[in-house]
DNA sequence: ATAGGTTTACCTATCAGTAGATAGATGAAA
DNA sequence: TTTCATCTATCTACTGATAGGTAAACCTAT
C-alpha cells in the first residue's frame, strides 16, 4: 500500500472543493456534486463541513497555509531579490496560468458579495500575506522604504492577477508574459 | 413628461441584468429576480430574452458598443498619448473602482467555463477592442512597433484589472493608485 | 371608417432539476 | 457503550424554461 492509497474523506472533500472553486468560484460546486465524485451522499459532506461557508473557509485556509509554507523565507533564503521575484512570477504561471486556471483568490474575489464573512476575511488575509512577502522582497537589497515596497508589491500582484484574466478571456497564454514581462530582471 | 419618464421594458431588463452581472457575475441574477424588480413575471422576461445566454449577450454587446463609442478616436482626437492613457486609467477608476465594483469583463471572465459560447465570444471581442485601442495609443507618438505596442497594451490592461481585484478583496481603494500609478505620465 | 387578422407584451400555471440544509437511523470501530 | 461516519429521507427554496391564454394595440383591405 502506497502512502497515498487511502486519503481520509475530509481531505478528499477539500481537494475536490478546492478544484471546483478554482474552476468556477463559490457558486460552481455543490455538496451533491462533491459527494457524487467521492461516492457518498451529500448529507455525509455536511457531516464533515456543516455549511458551505465552513467548507470554503477550510479549503482557503489550507491553501493559504500551504502557499505560505512554500514561499522562500526572505531573510534566510540565499536567493537574490530578483531570483525570488522571478520565482514568484514563474510559479504563478506554472501552477495557475498553464493549467488554464485563475488563482483561487481571483475566483473568490469576484464572488465577494456572496461570501460568508469568515471566507471574506480569510481571503483578505491571503492577499495581505502575498503583499507582505512581496514587500519584504522589494526591501531586501534596494534601500527601498516600506511604503514604496508596498506600492511595488501592489503593482506586481495586480499585474499577475490581471494577466491571468487576460489569458483566461482570450485563450492566449502568451499574453501572460506580455503583461508581466516588464517586471522581470 | 420628461423624455426619460418611460423606458421600455426590454432596456429596463438589460439595465438590471447589467447591474447584477457587475455585482455578482453570470450566476448572480435570475429571471425571477429581474422580473420582480420591474413588477412583471419571469415568463415575461423570457419573452424579451428567450434564454439567459441571450440576455447576457445583449447586455454585454450594448455595454461594449457604448464603451467603444465613448473611447476617443486615436487619430482624430487632439489629445496626446499620455492624456489618452491617463483618461483610460481615470475612467476605469471612476466608473468601476470608485463604485466598489469590478469590470463586467472581469466578472464574466471568472465565470467563463459556465458561459454559453456566444457570451464567451462577445467577451473575448471586448478584450480585443480594449487591447487594440490601447495598442494604437501606444503607437501614436512613439515610433513603437505594433508588437511592442500590443505588449504594452497587455501590461496596462492587466494592471487595471488586477488592481481592481486587489481593491475589491482588501476593501482599500488606495491600492488602485498604488498598483497602476507607475503607468502614468 | 371599420372589420378582420396579426403582433405585442404581458399573464397563469407548471415542469424538471438543483440548491443547502436537517432529522433520525444504522453499523462498525474504539 | 459511546463515538464516528455514513446512510435514507425529506424540507423549503430557487433555478431556467415552456405551454398556452388574454387584452390591447396595430395594420390592412374593403
Amino acid at each position: 500500500m502506497s502512502k497515498t492509497e487511502k486519503k481520509d474523506t475530509k481531505s478528499l472533500i477539500m481537494d475536490l472543493a478546492e478544484n471546483a472553486i478554482i474552476e468556477g468560484g463559490f457558486n460552481a460546486f455543490s455538496f451533491r456534486e462533491l459527494a457524487a465524485q467521492i461516492g457518498i451522499k451529500s448529507a455525509s459532506v455536511h457531516y464533515h463541513f456543516p455549511t458551505k461557508g465552513d467548507l470554503t473557509v477550510s479549503v482557503l485556509r489550507r491553501y493559504k497555509d500551504n502557499f505560505a509554507s512554500e514561499l522562500p523565507c526572505v531573510e534566510t533564503s540565499h536567493a537574490s531579490a530578483n531570483q525570488l521575484l522571478n520565482g514568484f512570477i514563474d510559479g504563478f504561471k506554472t501552477k495557475i496560468v498553464d493549467n488554464h486556471n485563475m488563482s483561487i483568490c481571483t475566483m473568490l474575489t469576484t464572488d465577494v458579495r456572496q461570501l460568508p464573512d469568515e471566507v471574506r476575511e480569510e481571503l483578505a488575509d491571503f492577499y495581505r500575506i502575498k503583499l507582505n512577502w512581496l514587500g519584504s522582497v522589494f526591501m531586501l537589497e534596494t534601500g527601498m522604504d516600506e511604503k514604496q515596497a508596498q506600492i511595488k508589491a501592489c503593482q506586481m500582484l495586480a499585474s499577475l492577477h490581471g494577466a491571468s484574466i487576460l489569458v483566461q478571456a482570450t485563450g492566449d497564454v502568451e499574453k501572460y508574459e506580455d503583461a508581466v514581462g516588464y517586471l522581470r530582471q
